[in-house]
DNA sequence: CGACTACTTGAGGGTACTCAACGGGTGTGG
DNA sequence: CCACACCCGTTGAGTACCCTCAAGTAGTCG
């Protein structure tokens, strides 16, 4: 991170080369008030696997999302578990407004995160209306991707499933991929999984057995090609979007 | 409705009467906000299975469920099925600040809407922040309702997801035991069903037969008892609360 | 080299689906 | 009044899909 000041600049050095400055919530800022918020916020590296919040935890800061994938799961008594939700930089992390959290925050790959205290987001909050209305319109895009799965989760094969989650991916992590997909383009697309197999059946509602079927099977349909086990090609994604169901 | 003017009051005549207006989103505004509000609200009935909101429709009004239930649902190509969402009242209806709905709204029983132009509502929310904060709430409860459905159709058996629906509907229809449990107090509950077997296939992600028989083994285990099809008796619902997993 | 983890592949079984028949309630028409 | 159709829900038989359990492979680390 570059230290060094720049002569009459109004954008605070901690935020002069954050990438997702204009595409997160603070993109709704004025220089003053990102100047207030750079204040409070710090950034933090978590590595795979760590947890980033735990269930039923006090929630004491809010994070935004720079880079990496972050899962968020639920769990039963008994052990079961289910991903609810994946967020990709620029998203929001955290339960706005709740005393306590009512899932897991996991790093499902190396992340960063900009950390910033509850009490200082929220004091920010009242007195500037677009950023609460910046974080509603994301409420709002989360609630419409949670809809989206409940679909997948109850009413598609696993073949489908495992299409769908790919198909995700793809649209969400590969830059190119997902700036044709905005062109209204047709493409490839290639990336590294942020996520385990385990991950991806808690995901899907699968076994990892089912979902490591279903992935040769595609495979072998030649709508995916594998390597190590992590780096996935996708040669059409439109062929792959006819197996969503 | 009642029509008559009383001297004085600030409360507007069309709201005096509203059941949920202090639980609804009316409950932030100020007497001449909540004035200027119901100019455009007006209140219309539908009946159970008409649509109100289609698919892929244009936006053009908001509503507030006043009575009644409402189903938000999803379909795939082949005509696949799945309700991502039940609102009840006092809850808000249509996506906002969206140009179309991504989504089929339809009346699970006979429902009273509390309709306004999107328009006038986004007019008043701009100028009134305490307004979007409010159903930034509501959109933030939805969320996690919506990821608490996710773990039932991901992860649950089929016996759990009957039980949890039942739970579910119990504790936000039966007056009761709705109070009941907020001061944490075990209890019975009884209800008429708003939906249809065919319905709660659909949001359980099973088939009306599955629906069927699981109904079945719960009331041969004494759990529930059912008359008419329609009319539900669960004597203790903390038992019920024992077979959601 | 062995131990460990992550993933794949195989065999067998159970849960929920499909297809089909049946029952009860309601509305219509003779 | 009954006969009939129709809708909704239940029950039964057979099947398919996905899960469980188990073994096997590949890559990594000490």
């Amino acid at each position: 991170m570059s230290r060094q000041d720049i002569h009459n600049s109004q954008t605070p050095v901690l935020c002069r080369n954050c990438e997702v400055r204009h595409r997160g919530l603070c993109g709704v800022l004025e220089p003053d008030q990102l100047l207030e918020l750079s204040k409070h916020t710090r950034m933090v590296r978590q590595e795979a696997g760590s947890e980033l919040i735990a269930d039923d935890a006090d929630v004491t800061t809010y994070a935004n999302v720079m880079t990496g994938v972050v899962k968020l799961t639920k769990m039963l008594e008994d052990g079961r578990q289910q991903v609810v939700g994946l967020q990709f930089a620029p998203d929001f992390l955290g339960r706005l407004y709740g005393r306590q959290s009512r899932l897991t925050a996991e790093a499902a790959s190396d992340v960063e995160l900009c950390r910033i205290p509850k009490v200082a987001l929220e004091a920010i909050m009242a007195a500037n209306p677009a950023l609460e209305h910046r974080l509603h319109e994301q409420t709002l895009r989360e609630l419409d991707e949670a809809r989206d799965w409940m679909v997948t989760l109850g009413r598609k094969t696993a073949e489908e499933k495992v299409a769908s989650f790919l198909f995700l991916i793809a649209t969400h992590i590969d830059p190119v991929a997902q700036i044709q997909r905005e062109l209204g383009e047709r493409g490839d697309a290639e990336f590294d999984l942020p996520l385990s197999r385990a991950d991806i059946a808690d995901f899907l509602g699968l076994t990892i057995e089912t979902v490591s079927r279903q992935l040769t099977k595609l495979r072998k349909a030649g709508v995916i090609a594998v390597e190590n086990n992590r780096r996935f090609v996708i040669p059409d994604i439109e062929r792959l979007e006819t197996y969503c169901g």
